[in-house]
DNA sequence: TTGTAGGCGTTATCAG
DNA sequence: CTGATAACGCCTACAA
């Protein structure tokens, strides 16, 4: 910095002042400065700038990511919008036994300003932790109460609704909700599939329509059973809506094999899915799609925007899934409980 | 610090020596420093040790990810045995107009030690520019010339011949291997498609077996028309071997529907394949498995021996895929040429 | 608009 | 084994 100093002939503050933008130079100096800085290829040091300004110019993303499902486009678009600000993302393992230790480390040694938290459960002991220890931070999802939080979140409400009252529009009146089934995992508070089905029994009764809850677990097993648990307790469905990749994924795969046709006797909706595989089923799946990159994008602004000083009061987006039309939803069949079948067939 | 050093009557030289085991330290004194640190709540900050030492424990992975595939294991084995060893993973968006200006300002400026290189394509110019910013760097995946450079890679060669010698034992003589075209996309000279294809010819022709490669892009539309391909350009096709999870899927799908069983007419294995989705087809799709963790956490430890003065000889370790069976596989069929019924029908 | 100079919190060298 | 102390490279009042 010295150098670049001396070849522009100006002090070292006036190369800080230039390269940060701190204070107004003259154009020509500034000009002097930058053939220098260009010439010498000069570049701050980050370690320097971070000690003498007290920012680490860091954001941590806190892992780890226990749902792996369609977590990389947080991920992606968080990076991505920090290194446009000039920050950088780092991955920051969380390991369950101290996370409190952790976390309050994480920020006391500086190694960052401020810290994204996604696979937000309703009550998550690293917010109070964050808080406790007076760390920036954002959600990407929300806990039970959000007084003071930044968070965006997918709207599940408004998700489902969406996908009850398209399918409604056509005819449907029997409607089944799939979500997954966590308990027992360390996911078991994860908001998604309650948010759903309180979402979805909220819209069932005010339409004055009839629905059911599955909820089934992540394994393959649970999955494939779940046709025949569908076709005992709701045998009258004609109309499902999944937030649950695998089993929305095995249904159509299977359900026509065993005389069930989609979407002419039954029709399935995917909510918040990861949409890669639906365009390779038979019929392709009709899917609202999880906004990732925006809430992984709108996190990191708000938190960078909040390190930078902002007062805005806290955020609190919720954004909704978009419908990608598929061909596995349909007007409602005659046949008012087309899963019968399966119980016929034993 | 300096406030541990006075509680705990020693100079600020000798709390640095514990804290970093940089010098012996008598046991009792010890003792008292750490007691001091923990009574204080002491952390040591990043930005002045990064300073001081000219190392910001910072190991960069270079971003985009253009193909999403199974890459997330990858992070997170790199994450964690990165933090394990007290350095942060930080994701390094790199845009394609200047990558050699931002990986020389990535070393430059400090922000990071080393750098983990993935989805490596057979001449990698990133790779020239790490060269000549003298970045030490680690590779997972590799360029055609490994000459000094730390790689690991998945063992595509070993994975295809066990995947053929596996069917040609159960008497498969008539194969079909199945790759992604990548030409005229950003990801043309990535590797794993042409060195399995490679790995295929030879295997191939040294067991005096027939086979066929197909090049398939990535669209669904390709894909969907995959099946009539195979039945038009080798219907005496016996055993099918992808490394194309999309197609594999596919005609898992698709193949029975249209009178070609699996596997009892044909056979498939999917390799260096993501599983997740394999288990839910019928029948489920015998795979050999991508090592990513392993070679996440392989390509991050050997980078950062290097950092830390390693002078061992570069690496270049091969991982092969693992065997998941499924039951997508099975002995050659007496029909000798099964994807005929597919003609006959179209 | 530009310059001066005192930190920022550690590490590392050199004595003792 | 322990202590002084000079960097490390930059930021930022404060002065000019």
């Amino acid at each position: 910095m010295q150098q670049v100093a001396d070849r522009a002939r100006v002090s070292i503050a006036t190369v800080s002042f230039v390269v940060n933008g701190t204070k107004p130079v003259s154009d020509e100096t500034r000009d002097r400065i930058l053939a220098a800085i260009d010439e010498l290829g000069y570049r701050r040091n980050s370690a320097a700038r971070a000690l003498a300004s007290r920012k680490s110019r860091v954001i941590a993303l806190i892992y780890p990511l226990l749902d792996h499902r369609h977590h990389h486009s947080f991920v992606d678009a968080a990076a991505t919008a920090a290194e446009e600000r000039g920050y950088n993302l780092v991955l920051w393992p969380l390991h369950s036994d101290n996370v409190s230790r952790e976390i309050t480390s994480l920020i006391q040694s500086g190694s960052a300003d401020g810290v994204i938290l996604m696979e937000v459960q309703l009550d998550d002991e690293r917010v109070d932790h964050l808080r406790r220890a007076e760390a920036p931070f954002a959600l990407i999802g929300r806990t039970r109460e959000t007084d003071g939080i930044d968070c965006v979140d997918i709207d599940f409400e408004r998700s489902v609704e969406m996908a009850i009252d398209d399918l409604a529009a056509v005819g449907h009146r029997d409607f089944a909700l799939i979500v997954e089934d966590l308990s027992g995992t360390p996911l078991a508070g994860y908001a998604p599939p309650i948010r759903s089905e309180q979402a979805f029994t909220e819209v069932i009764a005010s339409r004055g329509l009839n629905g059911t809850v599955f909820r089934v677990t992540h394994d393959s097993e649970a999955v494939l059973a779940l046709a025949d648990d569908l076709a005992r307790r709701a045998p009258q469905t004609t109309a499902i809506i999944s937030v649950h990749d695998e089993a929305a994924f095995s249904l159509v795969m299977s359900l026509p094999r065993r005389g069930v046709r989609i979407p002419e006797d039954l029709s399935i909706t995917g909510v918040a899915t990861s949409t890669a595989m639906g365009d390779l089923l038979e019929p392709p799946l009709t899917v609202y799609d999880a906004p990732g990159s925006p809430l992984g994008r709108l996190a990191t602004e708000a938190l960078i925007a909040r390190l930078e000083g902002s007062s805005a009061p806290p955020m609190l987006q919720r954004l909704a899934c978009t419908l990608r039309p598929g061909e596995s939803t349909g007007p409602a069949p005659a046949d008012r409980a087309p899963l019968d079948r399966l119980l016929e067939q034993g």
